[in-house]
DNA sequence: CTGCGACCTCCAGTGCGCTGGAGGTCAAAT
DNA sequence: ATTTGACCTCCAGCGCACTGGAGGTCGCAG
């Protein structure tokens, strides 16, 4: 939700050793902030705690990057923190792939709703900077209507 | 944002007598509550405060609510108020078409990046989908990975 | 002439999703 | 041996966009 945040695990696969990355490290493929990450786990939003080391420094291994990408997903498409506690809480439990996919399914729905309404207005928003382009390009010929 | 908001002024077009509207109908219009309306005024978001009729009621006129639907659209879209205060700081005075223009495109171009992830989002999420499908039919065949 | 519902202002509270700060541990680098 | 920097927990605070409540006015219906 900043602009900036790309999800890609497979790019960057190789550089995840088998006993994990630290948090910051992880923060830094997702783009997100070290606290965010804490955060979610705070809230329940991994399958589980994340593992720590020696040190109690949480290791995200590549299931657990799987997991939060996934995450990042959901979120970045709109689905509040509470939903996707609750598809966490369903899937520690096996034989809640229904639930599950209706979760998802609804959610699917209703981005495919947001995005139809944003291209509504996208394409309202194009009108607006035609009609602003003609007024800049040659000045003052008329007054356009309706905010923009 | 909330899922139910749409903004058609034509459809409604007829129904507004040139005296204007009372504050509830012109939040029934667009879908939006009635104080939202107001705070979006006292935030500055309108061109001018609402003009009032005898005791002192907000009348909205046809001028008005088409403003109010290109803000809306301005929101729907993610622009945040204090940008859409600009704007409107903007339409106040005349020449400043250029700057508005530019403020329009910047935005295009944000929903834009916008929209193309959540596509790819989407995409993934219908794999996912696709997957817990399976699951479902014929249950318990292989698990899944990634938040979902 | 009394009630009712929609409206008014003012100011405080809410919900969500983070984000910051204090105070501390740990492992490697100087 | 100390410093540095990334990490830790705990708890409080913030920014944004509303949303609610108190206390009051207005105009029409009964």
């Amino acid at each position: 939700m900043d602009g900036m945040t790309e999800i890609l695990l497979p790019d960057v696969d190789a550089e995840i050793p088998p006993e994990g990355v630290p948090i910051g490290r992880a923060a830094e493929i997702f783009g997100i902030g070290v606290r965010t990450l804490r955060y979610y786990e705070d809230e329940g939003l991994l399958l589980d705690p994340a593992p720590r080391d020696s040190g109690h420094r949480r290791r995200y291994r590549r299931s657990d990057l799987t997991w939060i990408a996934g995450l990042l997903m959901l979120r970045q498409t709109g689905m509040p923190i509470a939903r996707i506690r609750v598809m966490a809480e369903l899937s520690r439990r096996a034989g809640t792939e229904a639930e599950r996919l209706e979760l998802l399914e609804r959610h699917r729905e209703h981005v495919i709703e947001e995005m139809e309404r944003t291209r509504r207005h996208l394409r309202a928003i194009d009108h607006k900077i035609a009609a602003y382009r003609e007024v800049v390009a040659h000045r003052g010929d008329h007054e356009d209507d309706g905010a923009g």
